[in-house]
RNA sequence: GGUCCGGUAGCUCAGUUGGAUAGAGCAACAGAUUUCUAAUCUGUGGGCCAGGGGUUCGAAUCCCUUCCGGAUCACCA
């Protein structure tokens, strides 16, 4: 049992023996006492007054006598005004340490057991490479992903490749008629690179059309439907529909080039997934849906023969299903996805890992497939982040304000190698391991700082100020495990830990803080919120930091705390490579 | 206009189900290493938790309202 719940039982135990009133201990609420006052857990008195009938002092300081006697876990209790402070006894802790220290996957949960998960993310664009919004998304559903895992998920990564539509055939277009067969070899560019030149180049060319069109006369929604460029565009679309063999030659080739810049990045921003679906393949999907919709009265029809359905009970709006000439929009392919995801995997929950412009649109899903009764309706969840913002406003691709992907993570990789320099930190490395270290320490400090913060909020970024090393930082996380390894290599021993020696104040803090862990898992777990973990990881980084400058760990006189030290150390270690890694980040063994 | 999300220190962000004197990091300043990695640690300054009202023993947190920022309400995806 969970000592919180046994203190809860305590307590309830404390109040019918005291004052003969019942009380579900169900109901007790504790707090985790504030670093301020001496103790580990709080109950604050003031909601029982009414059964004891006494001051909050008296009832305090009676409740607290009762559980120091009747409990060993408890060993001493203060009150300050309605405020009953509980103190964990030595004994617990070293219970505690000797209980979780060799348990290999402290920390994990089974929340998640026998049930299965699809984690939808990433779902680039094949007209452009990608930019530091995708990375939030990226690190977001990888580490989600890790985190379901760890709850004891079955997790299915999955990636929904947006590859084709009006968008990509500008970029097809612009080359077609500027490219001069331009391909990734003869000018030596990253695939995605060179069709997103392609896609900001279709848009200056046809904002020139429109402009030299709105000087002729026409209004500005005039020219935009009626530039040359966007028709052009519109009749490539068509001929795509079509199977015109050209232009799915033309098609394929240049997705083929993004495909290869998108592996390239994947692969440096370590993300992967089990699946990945084609919305060429699934755009048509939906549209049985839609029949059996109709069926049930959940849609209903107009004269025109286009699809509706009213969601005005629920708050929203009338929405459009199926098109008069009996073509999908964007809704109707995702009623239809979603079915093929159960169809092919019989999910029990679906996380759609896409930004917050998005929202009502997945509000919208969750009604549509909640009226046709799909089982699955209620495991769509919509993981909606906030926008990464630059200080001059927006990252705009077609205006190209963006931050780069590729470019973002080169940076960091360079100043990871200046600062580490700076250090004098390179000795005793080869180059390769230089370069591997700079990497890891580069992804950590990038990562980390997208995913401290909580994904429904806009984060800012400024290009001109990189991102930090120090502090509450990936790197400063990297840096406390290697310290702790540092003092595991140099000495070997045996983790077991004698429960028979005092713990000094500064290893119980250290104990108290892993003590979390399993706790943060499962919150992190339910609410799909990986800042949770990244935020405790800083925590227990700096408890470590705390407890290396209070006590000597390898000169610890005492044999026995020095082995339970050590333990502690190794646990510390443990857990945050396990957290970490939960956040997709890495830790070098030396840096 | 309707709906949704956000507003906490100069900057970037934490803040469990309402709890004690509001918390970190960065930046600024002052310190710490004969000893396990100073990418570290300790301390100082810095706040009308956007404003106003309400609920109660008690509000950054819940309710109402105003203001600010953003998104969305497409037969685009």
């Amino acid at each position: 049992m969970k000592i919180e719940d046994a203190l809860k039982k305590l307590i309830a135990k404390g109040i019918s023996t005291l004052y003969l009133e019942a009380v579900n201990d169900e109901t007790i609420k504790l707090e985790n006492t504030s670093k301020d006052f001496e103790g580990d857990f709080t109950f604050v008195v003031f909601p029982i007054l009414k059964l004891s009938k006494q001051s909050p002092q008296n009832t305090a300081t009676a409740l607290g006598t009762f559980i120091c006697e009747q409990s060993n876990d408890f060993e001493s209790f203060n009150v300050i005004s309605g405020f009953l402070n509980l103190k964990l006894s030595r004994s617990y802790w070293s219970n505690w340490l000797q209980e979780n220290n060799d348990k290999v996957d402290f920390g994990s949960a089974k929340i998640g057991k026998g049930k299965k998960v699809m984690v939808e993310y990433s779902s680039p664009n094949t007209n452009k490479p990608l930019h530091l919004g995708h990375v939030r998304n990226n690190l977001l559903g990888y580490s989600v992903s890790q985190i379901l895992k760890f709850a004891g998920y079955e997790v299915i990564k999955a990636n929904l490749i947006n590859d084709r539509g009006i968008h990509i055939c500008k970029s097809m277009l612009a080359w077609q008629l500027y490219g001069n067969n331009e391909t990734p070899q003869s000018s030596n560019l990253k695939g995605d690179h060179l069709v997103g030149k392609y896609y900001v180049l279709f848009d200056q060319k046809y904002r020139l059309e429109v402009s030299a069109l709105i000087a002729d006369g026409l209004t500005e929604s005039e020219a935009k439907k009626e530039a040359p460029l966007i028709k052009k565009a519109q009749e490539m679309l068509l001929k795509w529909e079509a199977n015109d063999k050209d232009t799915l030659s033309l098609w394929q080739t240049m997705n083929q080039w993004v495909y290869d810049g998108f592996e390239i990045t994947y692969k440096r921003m370590g993300v992967d997934f089990d699946k990945t679906y084609y919305e060429s393949q699934t755009y048509l999907l939906g549209k049985d849906s839609i029949e059996e919709g109709l069926q049930k009265n959940v849609f209903e029809k107009e004269a025109d023969g286009s699809v509706w359905i009213d969601l005005t009970a629920e708050g929203l709006d009338r929405k459009i299903v199926l098109r008069a000439d009996g073509t999908s929009v964007y809704i109707t392919q995702d009623i239809g996805t979603a079915q093929l995801k159960y169809d092919e995997t019989q999910m029990d929950k679906s996380v759609y890992v896409v930004g917050n412009e998005q929202d009502y649109h997945f509000k919208v899903l969750q009604c549509i497939l909640k009226r046709l009764e799909k089982p699955y309706a209620d495991g769509v969840y919509h993981l909606s982040y906030g926008m990464v913002d630059l200080p001059t406003g927006k990252m705009k691709s077609r205006e190209g304000t963006v931050v780069d992907a590729d470019e973002l993570m080169q940076d960091m990789h360079n100043t990871a190698k200046k600062i580490t320099e700076e250090l004098g930190k390179t000795e005793g490395f080869t180059d390769l391991e230089l370069s591997n270290l700079y990497e890891v320490i580069a992804m950590g400090a990038l990562k980390y700082f997208l995913l401290k913060v909580d994904p429904v909020k806009r984060m800012m970024f400024n290009p001109e100020e990189s991102i930090d090393f120090h502090g509450n930082t990936g790197p400063f996380i990297q840096y406390t495990h290697t310290r702790i390894r540092a003092i595991l290599r140099s000495i070997s021993f045996q983790p077991i830990v004698d429960t028979s020696v005092e713990l000094h104040a500064a290893d119980i803090d250290l104990l108290k803080t892993l003590s979390w862990f399993p706790d943060k898992v499962v919150v992190a777990a339910n609410e799909f919120n990986p800042s949770i973990i990244a935020n405790y990881m800083f925590e227990l980084a700096k408890s470590f930091n705390r407890l290396y400058h209070e006590v000597s760990i390898l000169g610890e006189t005492n044999n026995t705390l020095k082995q339970n030290r050590l333990a502690i150390c190794a646990l510390t270690a443990n857990t945050l490579k396990q957290g970490m890694q939960l956040l997709g980040i890495s830790l070098p063994e030396r840096m």
